[in-house]
DNA sequence: ACAAAAGTGTTCGGAATACACCCATGT
DNA sequence: ACATGGGTGTATTCCGAACACTTTTGT
């Protein structure tokens, strides 16, 4: 047993930050867990994270944890909700600050080790039981960032570089969990003149090839300034 | 010095929960706060709050600390944000869950003391400067309601049972920081549903007496369980 | 009679929705 | 030639915005 000897007049919860990012691959979106190497829950999946070292600021502890667990790094982070049930834990009362994130898959696949490691993407709609509340955070997640992408294009954070109007389609339709109009989701989406249409096309593929778009950001930056609205 | 008899093999922030309570008296709105009595920011504002127990949750701590130093209870809050930057405190490192409550004044404002007591209600626009990082918590709330208003008829939390057309409008003003068109206000807000005519009207104004409505909550209640949506 | 706020409808333009066919490519 | 998904336009409906006068009361 270590020695104890950090020591306060009244106890004290233990604090920690977790991270949930979410990915996508063109096709399906995920989400970022690790497996657990010690108890509790040994070996069940949960959100990255740990405890926040003393002189760390909650947002820092974050990325640092994710960083340490998972190879994930320079990401934009945003604070989400704080769970701090007693008993969510059984070692003890613990309150976890819960950040997520939204990141280009392609960017970041490579380091968090596919399957034989212990950071793994899993498809949304396949996630185990996870370890603590995990479930419930996740939960909350989601409808964070489902409410947030009808009024932010957020969108773009989850894609590649380049992208074609499909895939940006097909991403809304994953996160919002119903189907758009093609032709109706083209028009809102190019009238925010926030995508700019990129002399190349799709190769290799049986059918007419799709034009690849990019997407904005100095104009993003300069439209949030003025008080930008938009909804898909 | 008492001693200090809670002890851990790693340090550990100090965990407090904070209440942004917003009230409205028909004109103004206001948030409720508190004059503290000791060290640190000894006599200067801030928001309700306090330390976590150890086997309490987070929003029960919150309204624990908001009864005691305010006498509000059975206030309906929800979480707000968490504020953890290294030297927010100076006492040390402290992190604080933040709260956040729409009330009816008329319900409370004789417990909370008008102006010799520690506990007062402050209009938004003659806030004094805060104790810790607390305006930049006020920030935060009203960020939060403007947002939330918009698309949740939470203003009704604000407002006694029976109100008037114009003070409902002049609340929504208040919060959106913005004038409203009389006649387009009442088509929408009418359009809900949500209100119901009252055979009741002002008494002793000068002017043409103004019918009293109420709030239908259980049709609200109905509504949310199938999806509501709403947009002012 | 006057002042003060309540209450009430209509018009117009733009956005949201619904909807179907041709195009370019690989096999 | 065929299968596949890309790409495009129009008509209709609905919603938000703008706008001014009459009503009811107290003084």
């Amino acid at each position: 047993m270590r020695e104890k000897k950090y020591c306060y007049e009244y106890p004290r919860p233990a604090l920690t930050t977790d991270c949930v990012i979410f990915g996508f691959d063109s096709e399906k979106l995920k989400v970022l867990l690790i497996q657990r190497k010690f108890d509790p829950f040994k070996n069940q999946w949960a959100f990255p994270g740990g405890f926040v070292d003393m002189n760390e600021n909650l947002e820092t502890a974050a990325k640092r944890e994710l960083y340490e667990e998972t190879g994930l790094e320079n990401v934009y982070i945003e604070q989400l909700f704080t769970f701090g049930e007693p008993g969510r834990d059984p070692r003890g009362r613990v309150v976890s600050v819960i950040y997520y994130a939204l990141v280009k898959l392609s960017d970041y696949k490579i380091h968090a080790g596919d399957d034989a490691g212990d950071a793994r993407w899993f498809e949304i709609d396949k996630i185990p039981k996870l370890a603590f509340d995990h479930d419930k955070v996740l939960e909350k997640a989601l409808e964070r960032i489902k409410g947030k992408i009808i009024y932010q294009p957020i969108g773009f954070e989850l894609l590649p570089e380049k992208f074609t109007l499909s895939q940006l389609q097909n991403l809304y339709e994953k996160i919002l969990e119903k189907t758009l109009d093609k032709r109706n989701f083209r028009k809102k989406i190019l009238s925010t003149k926030l995508l700019i249409k990129l002399d190349e096309k799709e190769q290799n593929v049986a059918h007419k090839p799709a034009n690849f778009y990019k997407f904005n950001t100095e104009k993003y930056q300069e439209l949030l300034k003025k008080g930008f609205e938009f909804q898909i």
